[in-house]
DNA sequence: ATGGGGTGGATAGTGCTACTATCCAGTGAA
DNA sequence: TTCACTGGATAGTAGCACTATCCACCCCAT
C-alpha cells in the first residue's frame, strides 16, 4: 500500500478513505494482513484525483461514475454518458414562472438547432437557471450566439477527445479531463480578454492589479 | 432588521454575521438597541448574495471586493479590477519545467493577440496550469481557436455588461453577474451541444441518461 | 404603565465535506 | 526474533458558511 502511496501520490490514509467509501475496489488479499495492488488501482487513483482536483466533483458523484464503471452490464455509452451528467452542476427547478418562460426558452433553442438530448440532461435545468437569471437582469439576448459558439468548438475540438473503445477507467478519465480541461482554458481565456478588452475601451492600463 | 431581512430574501442570523464580517455596513444607530437600515443595505445584501450565490465566491473573497467598494480613494476601473480578479480561481505557480513551458506559451499567445493583460493577472495562473495539465495528455493544440473565441464573444456581448459609472454597488453587482453568468451559460451550453454531438456521430440516442 | 416581542452584540454550536489520526492485533522480511 | 508496516475500525480535524442561544434593553400596543 505504501508504494501505492507513492507511486500515485495520494497519502496513505486517503488511500484507506477511497477504500472505505467504495471509490477504490480492494486489493488482492494475499494474507490477512496483506493485499496486492496493482495498476488498475493506480490508474483508478488517477481517475479520482482528475475527478477530485481537476474537475472539483463532490465525491458523491465520483461514486456515481465509479459505481457505473464497475457495472460491466452498462453498456460504454451509457458510462460515458452518466461521467458526463455527473460533471454538470445538479440544479432543482423551481417552480415559477419566470422558470417555465426561460425553460421553454431553452427547449426552443434546443430544438431550433437540432441539437439531440435527452429530456433529463442536467445541463438543461443549469442553463434553465441562468437564462432565468440572466432575464430577470435584462440580459441574455446573446444566448445564440454562445450556443452556436459552443456547438463549434464541440465540433472541430472537443469530441475528439471522447474515447470510444478500451479501457473504462481510462476512458471516462479522459472524457473528464477533456471536458473539465477546455472549459478551464476557456473561462480563464474569457477573463483575460475581459481584461483586455477592457483596458482598450476605457483607458490604457486595463484593470489595474490590486495591490 | 426583521424589515431588511424581509425585503431581502436572507435570514437574520445571516444578516448579522455578515455584519460582523464587515460584508455589510453597520445601520445608523437611533438607540442602544435599534438601528436603520436603507437601501444601501439592501442592495449591498444583493451583491453579497450574488457574489456566494451565483458566482461562488469565497466570503474571504467577498470581503475584498467589499473593502474595494468602501474605499472611495479607489478609482473606478480599479474597483472593477479587484472584483474581476476575485472571481478567478487563485492558482499558485509550481516551479517545474512543465509550468515554466506552458507559462511560455501562454505569454506568447497573450502578445501574439495584442492583448493588454496584467502581469499579475490571476487568470494567467489559471491558464497556465490547464494548458500544463493538457500538455501533460497531450492536448490543447486549439488553445489558439479558444482564444479567438473567447475575444470575440467578449468583444461583441460580454463587455456591453460592465458598466462604467454610477453606483459602485450596483456596477460591480453588474460585473460579477455578466461574468459569471455569460460563463456559466457558455459552460451549459458546451456540455448540451458535446451530448447532442456525440449522439450524432456515436450513435442515435445520445448519452443514455442513467437512470 | 406594562408586558411581550423584537434589537444589537457576544459567544458558542451546527452541518457538511474531505480528509487525518490513532489504535489494534497480525504479519513478513531482516 | 524483532519491528516497521498492514488492513480494518473508530474517532477526530479543519475549514467554511452559517445558525442558535443568551442577554439586557427598549419600543409600543394595550
Amino acid at each position: 500500500m505504501s508504494e501505492l502511496s507513492a507511486r500515485s501520490g495520494v497519502a496513505i490514509p486517503t488511500i484507506k478513505y477511497y477504500l472505505r467509501e467504495g471509490l477504490l475496489h480492494p486489493g488482492e488479499q494475499v494474507a490477512a494482513t496483506r493485499a496486492e495492488y496493482d495498476d488498475s488501482h493506480l490508474r483508478r487513483l488517477r481517475l479520482i484525483r482528475a475527478m477530485v482536483e481537476v474537475g472539483r466533483l463532490p465525491i458523491a458523484a465520483v461514486k456515481k461514475v465509479v459505481t457505473a464503471i464497475e457495472d460491466e452490464s452498462l453498456p460504454f455509452h451509457q458510462l460515458l454518458g452518466t461521467a458526463h451528467y455527473a460533471l454538470s452542476p445538479q440544479v432543482e427547478p423551481e417552480p415559477t414562472p419566470e422558470w417555465e418562460a426561460a425553460k421553454a426558452e431553452v427547449d426552443a433553442l434546443i430544438a431550433d438547432l437540432g441539437w439531440q438530448v435527452a429530456p433529463g440532461a442536467p445541463a438543461r435545468n443549469d442553463l434553465t437557471q441562468t437564462v432565468a437569471r440572466m432575464r430577470r437582469l435584462g440580459m441574455g439576448d446573446a444566448i445564440r450566439t454562445y450556443a452556436e459558439t459552443a456547438e463549434r468548438l464541440v465540433r472541430e475540438v472537443e469530441l475528439d477527445t471522447i474515447p470510444v473503445g478500451g479501457d473504462r477507467d481510462a476512458a471516462v478519465e479522459a472524457l473528464v479531463l477533456g471536458t473539465v480541461l477546455y472549459g478551464r482554458a476557456l473561462e480563464a481565456l474569457r477573463r483575460l480578454a475581459q481584461e483586455s478588452e477592457s483596458a482598450r475601451r476605457f483607458r490604457g492600463d486595463g484593470f489595474s492589479p490590486a495591490p
